[in-house]
DNA sequence: AACGCTTACAACCGCAGAAAC
DNA sequence: CGTTTCTGCGGTTGTAAGCGT
């Protein structure tokens, strides 16, 4: 793994590079117990550590941080790549953000081994009922990529990811129908303009409603989500036109892992949140919610291709396939659908310096419990604390209800058509 | 056992935006 | 207000380990 290990000439002598020594992590580890994060150029005057201050960081945000989760993604959190990248494309620190203790690289590893894979496969990205989750929740109206002002950011330009792949054998068909004949206007000029086929797509909306009022007889969402950002959630929990603003403060630039929790909870936007169940209420010391240990994985395998349940997580997503086709089936082309679970390969490998690591911090690996360096030059003031790890579960699980909630019939001829 | 391919992962690079000067 | 420095992000590369032949 190691890089050839040699060096650049830095300003006080010939940087290092290549792969971190137990004694650099230990370097780099008490600096930050010191000084808590930032000023990464410091490191190496302070220390000699002879890296430079972006290879400082990144060890740091990647390996050194507490509530770091390692280990194989679980089905929950494959799940959750591949809805926000359907989202948000290659935003790999946004995607981060929303899965407690992962770091972009992570991400993006994961990401790019599996788009290797699948498309060697020839097979798609996403799993249908991914993509429907995505289209249906674009098609409430709202516009992930506006700035505060709501008009449409850099991320505005660029297309969505997944609706627009029209090599996408999953993509949306050109026309969905709405019940009424006709799709409803538009309350974003951004979508109307950049998203067409969402536009189209709007029409859907009022039968969710209608759906929405016949068959759930209680609010799917708890309280919390019904008065804050979800209030808009209409009867039943879907969302109506009468949308809550987009969270309004300016993205500020935030590390891997770290996100905005004073407005929405992430800095993606209410489709982000929606799509992962998030609420929009600040939570009870976001900021330094620690990662618990990984729920208890129940997944429900196709009997005729029965794998080993990964071992690495376990959990509340039980009901996480509830609503959609089984791994294995295509609901669309009735071809096997080799989704996530089967791409799941059980570690093999662990970190040279994993141990190394652990010891550094008197820990084992995977989720660590939540210590964090409070102290910043001896003072007790907060440090900026570590990335936010909040865990999106039991968020996820409404998300998941709420899906279920779509009528798979409408939605089978919305993609037939 | 040797070889080649694939996978997983760590780390580097270039760029861009924000902050500091 | 221009320049420099710092920081973060996304893309890419290199390599060890696993696995099949």
């Amino acid at each position: 793994m190691a890089r050839s290990g040699g060096g650049v000439e830095g300003g006080g002598g010939v940087l290092k590079k290549g792969p971190w020594t137990q004694a650099e992590d230990k370097l780099l580890v008490d600096h930050v117990r010191r000084h808590g994060e930032g000023n990464w150029n410091a490191v190496r005057r302070e220390t000699g550590l002879q890296r430079c201050g972006k290879s400082c960081r990144l060890r740091w945000a990647n390996h050194l941080r507490p509530n770091l989760r390692k280990g194989p993604f679980s089905p929950e959190e494959e799940r959750q790549i591949l809805r926000l990248h359907g989202l948000i494309g290659n935003k790999w620190a946004r995607i981060s953000s929303h899965l407690p203790g992962r770091t972009d690289n992570e991400i993006k590893n994961y990401w790019n081994t599996r788009l290797k894979r699948r498309q060697r496969a020839g097979l798609p990205l996403y799993p249908p009922d991914i993509e429907r989750e995505i289209a249906l929740l674009r098609a409430q109206n709202v516009n992930p990529f506006a700035d505060a002002d709501g008009n449409a950011s850099a991320n505005g330009s660029l297309p969505p990811p997944l609706l627009y792949d029209a090599s996408n054998p999953f993509a949306l068909p050109p026309t969905v129908p709405s019940p009424s004949g006709s799709a409803s206007a538009s309350h974003s000029p951004l979508i109307n303009q950049n998203y067409p086929l969402l536009n189209q797509m709007q029409g859907m909306q009022q039968v969710f409603h209608h759906l929405a009022s016949q068959q759930s007889p209680q609010p799917v969402f708890h309280q919390h989500h019904q008065d804050s950002g979800a209030a808009a959630l209409g009867h039943g929990g879907f969302v109506s036109s009468g949308l809550p603003p987009l969270p309004t403060r300016p993205q500020a630039e935030l590390p891997s892992n770290q996100f905005d929790t004073s407005s929405s909870g992430s800095g993606g936007g209410l489709l982000e949140s929606l799509l992962l169940g998030d609420d929009h209420l600040p939570r009870h010391n976001p900021s330094m919610v620690k990662v618990s240990s990984m729920p208890a994985l129940s997944y429900r395998e196709p009997v005729s291709s029965r794998l080993p349940l990964p071992v690495h997580g376990a959990g509340s997503d039980s009901d996480d396939t509830s609503h959609c086709c089984l791994p294995g089936e295509d609901m669309h082309h009735g071809a096997t659908w080799n989704f996530t679970f089967e791409d799941v390969k059980p570690m093999k490998r662990r970190t040279p310096s994993e141990a190394g690591i652990s010891d550094m911090f008197g820990v084992a690996p995977g989720p660590v419990p939540g210590e964090w360096f409070s102290t910043c030059g001896g003072s007790t003031a907060p440090s900026p604390g570590p990335s936010s790890a909040v865990t999106d579960d039991e968020f996820s699980l409404e998300m998941q209800q709420f899906m279920s909630l779509l009528p798979l019939s409408i939605d089978e001829h919305s993609w037939n058509a």
